[in-house]
DNA sequence: AAGAGGGTCATAAAATATTCACAAAGCGGT
DNA sequence: ACCGCTTTGTGAATATTTTATGACCCTCTT
């Protein structure tokens, strides 16, 4: 699961660092602007997920930014957080008046940033929850599982034998190690039952043709893995 | 276009009278609400489209109100703007952090009040009114629910059952999380019983005939979907 | 008091999981 | 290639777990 992009726009070298850093710290992907034209420019090529926008700005100042961002439609939806010295209520008015969805004061201590940054981003949470493997697809949020666009039906088990496996492609398990992850109960279970499951997985992921996708290593376990005819 | 419907919760007359006073000269259809038992009481009826939140209130404090409303998906997404006395940062980070749309230190001014609501409701238009999966047909105003135009009625429970479901079309949901999000908050309440609610809504879904749009996850739980019957 | 709606339970019905026994297939040594 | 020892694939019987249902009781409204 990766964490937001956000773009920094900072003319200020140090402040721009600072928070650079520690929302990298944090898991995000920052970029960094010095002026509003070089951020405009960033914007319209590849979009972030959220804007750290200074008030004041070498040229196009950051309210002209916020302005600007809003009228295109690309971008009128982008969450902007504006900041600036100025603790005047008549500013936080102005910018919140102008699209910004939040405003800090400088100087502001980072946790109150990443609160910020945190409320503002969890409206539209990015998720893993699609797993790939060749032409299997793997939703974990709605359950479903299809090979070639044709919808399969797994047990439980052979579910989440398989959500597993496609965590870790062509990595090789014993059967103790598919049981330790891929089994709830903790009852002891034959060994031999990682067998069974298997099958049955092969069974429906080959049901509709195509190589078999589980390549069974003598001695050692089985692996969920394309390669298959070393003719 | 009418103006947006706030619920001012707060238990100092005078504020609650001030606050109230001035939304409406701007236009706002405003409800006052004296504590939290109230204010959810309210909100369960008739949903506003912004709550403005005091942070200390008897009883329920404003925190937990903010959280109960998160819990449910009737008023998961309800734009929340809380106030309080105290200036302090941590406060202002938990507040968000339980999923306040912004915050707003007292004593603050009418303006700053007017430019926090505007911009709330700027970007967080009116919910949806009308959910649509498949032919089923929700309005969320007149409360009304139809399948292929033909008219269904379903009890309290079914209808917030079937509302989080089409909030959430295709995900598969515990009954755990289905009792979270779309029972009221009261007693505890038997897992099973999530069971015996999918049978009375799968009946009345399913009353006019035409495929059964709930899928059961073995293991798992229940998903609004359609059941695609593998020839 | 009657009717709704909602929560619990016991029980029937399904859907899956686990084992087992034996066939099949792979491997190493001769 | 042939053998004997292992390890894996299968099919079927059996055991478990999880769901679907129907009935019943309780509470709140009307």
């Amino acid at each position: 699961m990766h964490k937001a992009d956000l773009l920094v726009v900072e003319d200020d070298p140090a402040l721009a660092r600072l928070v650079s850093y520690n929302l990298e710290k944090q898991g995000y992907m920052v970029r960094h602007a010095a002026d509003g034209e070089v951020a405009l420019e960033y914007v319209r090529q590849r979009r972030p997920d959220l804007i750290l926008l200074d008030w004041m700005l070498p040229g196009i100042s950051g309210l002209e930014v916020c302005r600007r961002l809003r009228e295109q439609a690309r971008t009128a939806a982008l969450p902007i957080i504006m900041f600036s010295a100025r603790g005047e209520e008549a500013d936080t008015i102005r910018g919140l008046d102008t699209g910004a969805d939040d405003y800090l004061v400088k100087p502001f201590s980072m946790d109150a940033l990443f609160a910020r940054v945190k409320a503002i981003l969890r409206r539209a949470p990015p998720a893993d929850k699609t797993l790939r493997f060749d032409t299997l697809v793997m939703d974990r949020v709605s359950h479903k599982v299809e090979r070639d666009g044709r919808q399969l039906s797994l047990g439980p088990t052979e579910y989440r034998l398989l959500e597993f496996l496609m965590l870790h492609p062509a990595q090789v398990f014993s059967r103790e190690e598919l049981l330790k992850h891929a089994w709830e109960r903790s009852s002891f279970v034959e060994l031999r039952t990682v067998d069974v499951h298997i099958r049955r997985l092969r069974q429906t992921l080959n049901e509709g043709g195509g190589v078999d996708l589980i390549r069974t290593v003598r001695a050692r376990g089985y692996a969920l893995d394309k390669a298959q005819d070393p003719d």
